[in-house]
DNA sequence: CATCCACCCTATAGTGGCTATAGGGTCAAA
DNA sequence: TTTGACCCTATAGCCACTATAGGGTGGATG
C-alpha cells in the first residue's frame, strides 16, 4: 500500500509543504520517486510521520521529536532518557502554565481598571500601562 | 537629560539591538543624532519605551503595541478601543492557559506509564506516542 | 488525441521578535 | 597615544512552518 504525498498529508493531518519540509530538514527519511519523481510513500513513513505528529500535538519541539525517535530505534537502551525528555518537557509546559496565569491575572487587574465611556485621555488602562 | 542608546538600554531593561529593531520597524521615532552620529534619546523616547517594555511584558504583540500607541495619541477617541485590545488579548492569553492545561494533563497521563529501568523495547512512552 | 485540472516538483522569501556576527567608527580616560 | 568601552550599519540566523512563483505529471473527459 503506497501513497502520494497528498494522500499521506490527509491522513496524517498534516500539509504537504511541512511533510516536504520535514524530509528536507532530515526529520523524515526521503521516500523513493517514481518515473515522474513523485514521491512515494509506504505504511513506515505513515507511522514515523504519525510519530512526530503527535510528539508535535505534545509540543515537543522537533530536536525533542528527533531525540525521540533516535531513542526509539535504539531498542536495546534503557528508557530512562525517554522518561527524562518527558519529564522536562512536562516541566517546561507547568512552568509555562505558570507564567501566563500570573500574566492573566495582571492583564485582569489592569482591565478592571476601566470603566467604559471615558476617552482615552481620561483612560486608567493606558496609565497603567505608563506607570 | 539626555542619554545614549547604552543608557536607554539599561534603564528601560531592553538591549540595544532591540532599541534600534524598534526604530527600524517603525515602532520608535527614529532619534536625533550627535556629530558623531550616536542616538540622543530624551524623556519622552524613554517614556515611550517603557510603554512598549510594559505591554511587551504583558505578552502584547508589536503590532498590538503599535495600536495601543497610536491609540494612546488620540486623546479625544473613547477609550473603548483600549478596552477591547485588552479585552481579547486577555481571552487569547486564557484560551493558551486551557491548552496548555490539557497538554499538560495529558503529559502527566503518559509520563504515568514510565516504570523505570526497562528497555526501549518496552517502552510505554513510546507505545503512547505511536497509537 | 487534445485539453483540462488537480495534483506534484523545486527554490526562495516571509512570518515574529528578536539575537548574533562581522567589520568598522567614536570618545573619554590613562 | 593608545586602550577599551561604547557606538554604527548590514546581514544572517533562530523556530516551525507558510506563501509564492514557476514549472512538470497524470488521470478523466470531450
Amino acid at each position: 500500500m503506497t501513497r502520494t504525498i497528498g494522500e499521506l498529508a490527509e491522513i496524517t493531518n498534516t500539509k504537504t509543504v511541512t511533510i516536504r519540509y520535514y524530509e528536507r530538514i532530515g526529520l523524515l527519511a526521503a521516500p523513493p520517486r517514481t518515473a515522474g519523481n513523485y514521491r512515494v510513500y509506504d505504511a513506515e513513513h505513515v507511522e514515523r510521520l504519525r510519530f512526530v505528529r503527535r510528539c508535535r500535538d505534545l509540543g515537543f519541539t522537533l530536536d525533542q521529536v528527533r531525540d525521540l525517535l533516535r531513542l526509539a530505534s535504539q531498542e536495546h537502551q534503557e528508557c530512562r532518557a525517554v522518561d527524562r525528555l518527558t519529564a522536562e518537557h512536562l516541566a517546561a509546559v507547568e512552568q509555562k502554565i505558570d507564567d501566563l496565569t500570573r500574566l492573566a491575572d495582571r492583564l485582569r487587574r489592569i482591565k478592571r481598571r476601566c470603566r467604559g465611556g471615558g476617552t482615552i485621555a481620561e483612560c486608567r488602562i493606558l496609565d497603567a500601562l505608563s506607570p
